[in-house]
DNA sequence: AAGTGGTCTAGACCACTAC
DNA sequence: TAGTGGTCTAGACCACTTA
């Protein structure tokens, strides 16, 4: 492990859980942190950098870092942060739960130019075009259609579908996912939603539309998931720059 | 500005202007454009960083970086990021367009559990509560409910509320808004909602709660703002670090 | 083996805050 | 003025990729 990486974890644990640096308390200054863990300001610096990005601490120029002091509601929103759980597939998310997947619809199709346009393939390239519900303690939370282009991804069965396919990417083809690009928003559900998620037509769904790559900087994927408003919600913190 | 912002904003224009560099190419070696810029390596790696985090480059370890190969209607959420426009406050994030805002509650109230458990103020301390509806092109595109501490933003007007609380705070009171903590989730519309935004009752909204901290610290603002469905839309990337 | 990006250092200097 | 965090450097060494 890095050393930034454990020093940040390090202080992370003091935090969160031994509660041994306290909401609004200053943090010792970055000098006694360097002797601390014997380590150069640099290190250091970067180590708290990582805690000022996940809205743990702040900090003061010319004054020292202090820990934010957070609503509780908001502290556990930074231990399991869901940023980084768009990154691993259904199955991950949610692993503590009873959940299941259904396939309702496995095909190879020609591409389209909406398809083609966001995976950067040609038109009529073949794609995996697949269709899932996904079930979170037998209730249907979500619907998820995804393109993916079948050379990126070869020799994708209905079996990995039907469990994980970021898994099938990770660790049967040794791919490696990099970062993904999303948007989301709100739309009515419409007759195909309602049916497959059991509720009324115009119910409010949450509509996650994601591209992501391989760390060889392919596109391997374009996906639509419709949640079911009632579960779910993305948490985030945002950081204002040094100018 | 500092050495790693003008290195990454030339790389940037480079690549979305200029289009000096194009997508899926390989950009010059940390140390060609050490060399470049007259840096050290490591200002270089911080200035492709930042690039990386928005988004535009990948980087191979033992090979070289890249322009990603991205489709277009992602690059402009890059160009306008809405993770910033979140810390701006409303008047600054539609400044093309025509923007204005009617105060509909301006009131002092003693906080309750709830406010005082966002703000980490005591019980019955007294707050701002502000509700407004901010309109784009005379459309009512949403709701926001504000409470904020009277000892932290003292001497708010209600002519400042219909401006902006935002420009009041960094420019009349000189502080400086340092991060924010957001969740996104959907929900349906109650009376009160559907009759300032004008729509129908259980229409989809996107309600966005925010917890807002000062560069001091202080939590400042604790808002709900519900949004018309068709008019909100929250992009971002998500990169995955290294281990 | 050669070349890439990743980490880390020791130390210089700057910008800012408090007193 | 003293002390803090922010930037930047020159260079060492490591991890990884391609050939």
């Amino acid at each position: 492990m890095n050393k930034y990486t454990f020093i940040s974890n390090d202080i992370r644990n003091k935090i969160l859980y031994t509660k041994e640096l306290k909401p609004n308390e200053l943090l010792p200054t970055e000098t006694e942190l360097c002797k601390k863990y014997l380590a150069s300001k640099m290190t250091i610096k970067r180590a708290l950098d990582i805690l000022v990005e996940e809205g743990l601490i702040y900090k003061k120029r010319g004054y020292g870092s202090f820990v934010k002091g957070l609503p509780y509601s908001h502290i556990k929103s930074i231990i399991s942060s869901n940023k980084n759980r768009h990154l691993l597939g259904f199955s991950e998310e949610f692993k503590t739960k009873n959940i299941t997947t259904t396939v309702i619809k496995y095909t190879i199709i020609e591409s389209n130019d909406n398809i083609s346009s966001k995976l950067e393939i040609s038109k009529g390239d073949f794609v995996y075009y697949i269709i899932r519900i996904h079930f979170v303690d037998n209730i249907a939370v979500c619907l998820e259609k995804t393109y993916m282009p079948i050379d990126i991804i070869p020799k994708l069965k209905r079996h990995d579908a039907e469990n994980s396919i970021y898994s099938y990417i990770e660790n049967t083809l040794g791919l490696e996912i990099q970062s993904a690009h999303m948007s989301i928003k709100a739309i009515k559900s419409d007759k195909f939603i309602s049916e497959n998620l059991n509720i009324n037509i115009d119910e409010p769904i949450v509509e996650v539309v994601q591209i992501a790559f391989l760390t060889n900087g392919n596109i391997f994927e374009y996906s639509i998931v419709q949640h079911r408003y009632e579960y779910y919600e993305f948490n985030d913190v945002i950081v204002k720059k040094l100018k």
